[in-house]
DNA sequence: TCGCACATGTAACGCGTTACATGATTAC
DNA sequence: GTAATCATGTAACGCGTTACATGTGCGA
């Protein structure tokens, strides 16, 4: 059985945009790749350690002028080359497990009101998560408006302000389909 | 910790379509909910059994009309209130996993066209999707005409179709940014 | 002083995939 | 005859979540 997690190019891309400590990276993945892709800290902190012991990252203590202790890691040559074969190689298809979609597919057997509840409150997520991308997108243009990352941070914002537009329409019709049978 | 796996309410579900085999539900699976829902044999026998074992679900042997070995699950009364109980409960926001926009996050590690290699393989991809949700729609009509779960299997089909349409328009889209910087 | 954010981890456990194992029947 | 499909499982393993454990610094 080969090795299928991701967790260590996650955490080696993140560091080709700043130098990190563990927490950092953390809040960073919350804060833009956690719509498409999520990790959790018990992952995270095993996964640091061991790019330190393949010599893709390395970590020094954070500078005395900080008041906590804290381990800063920064990306080396061969992470760079690790990372770099592993975005060149052809993503595999996504994985979705979709639990709204599941029950409405099973859903003649409860009552109609049932699935209704669970598209309306579908419905109320997405025009959150929309707003949400829309803060994202503007704050991203701001802080980091000559980045060369910028550029393909917006890409992926997009898809996600795309797809939840499209998403929406869907709950809007199957309200409307379901309310007049 | 208590339990996450979803598999026995799959199963269950679809012994309310029809009495069927473990071969029987993973096959339905592949061909109708596979797209935001799978499962493996190797969680589905088991699975099974344990349905069996709780009293939701109940096994006979095929009839003897039937060349072959198998055994015909059906669902029990209490299957049912299991079942149903579980699809009134405010379903868990999806799980989505997708290596394409963790790529193309850091994307700037790596050459232009290799970004968009990726995005034209989705772009192919989705359109092979597109007809087969189509054609999916059509067989489905044809066949379950009057079904009272056909109004439901639509619904998850429509979605599919939608978002289909979604992320290839933000394939195109993404594919002319690129290549106009 | 109380609670939150910062900060780093470990352990237990259930989940899910992959691979293996086996054999029958059917279609070409 | 040979490959694909039908048919039912088990075992090993890696993955990922959840919960736990511990402590600091800061603001209200």
């Amino acid at each position: 059985m080969r090795e299928r997690s991701r967790t260590k190019y996650i955490i080696l891309g993140m560091l080709t945009i700043d130098d990190m400590s563990g927490y950092d990276i953390s809040k960073a993945i919350k804060s833009s790749t956690h719509h498409f892709w999520a990790e959790s800290e018990g992952q995270l902190y095993p996964a640091l350690a061991a790019c330190v012991k393949l010599g893709w990252a390395k970590c020094k203590e954070a500078a005395a002028d900080s008041k906590r202790a804290k381990k800063i890691y920064s990306i080396t040559a061969s992470g760079k080359k690790e990372l770099a074969a592993w975005l060149k190689k052809e993503p595999q298809e996504a994985l979705v497990r979709n639990e709204l979609l599941l029950k409405l597919f099973f859903g003649r057997n409860v009552a109609k009101l049932d699935n209704l509840q669970h598209i309306a409150h579908q419905q109320q997520r997405l025009e959150a998560e929309l707003g949400t991308y829309s803060a994202m997108r503007e704050e991203l243009i701001k802080r980091h408006g000559n980045s060369p990352h910028l550029q393909y941070w917006l890409i992926t914002l997009d898809y996600g302000l795309k797809s939840a537009k499209a998403e929406l329409a869907w709950c809007k019709d199957t309200i409307k389909i379901l309310n007049n049978k």
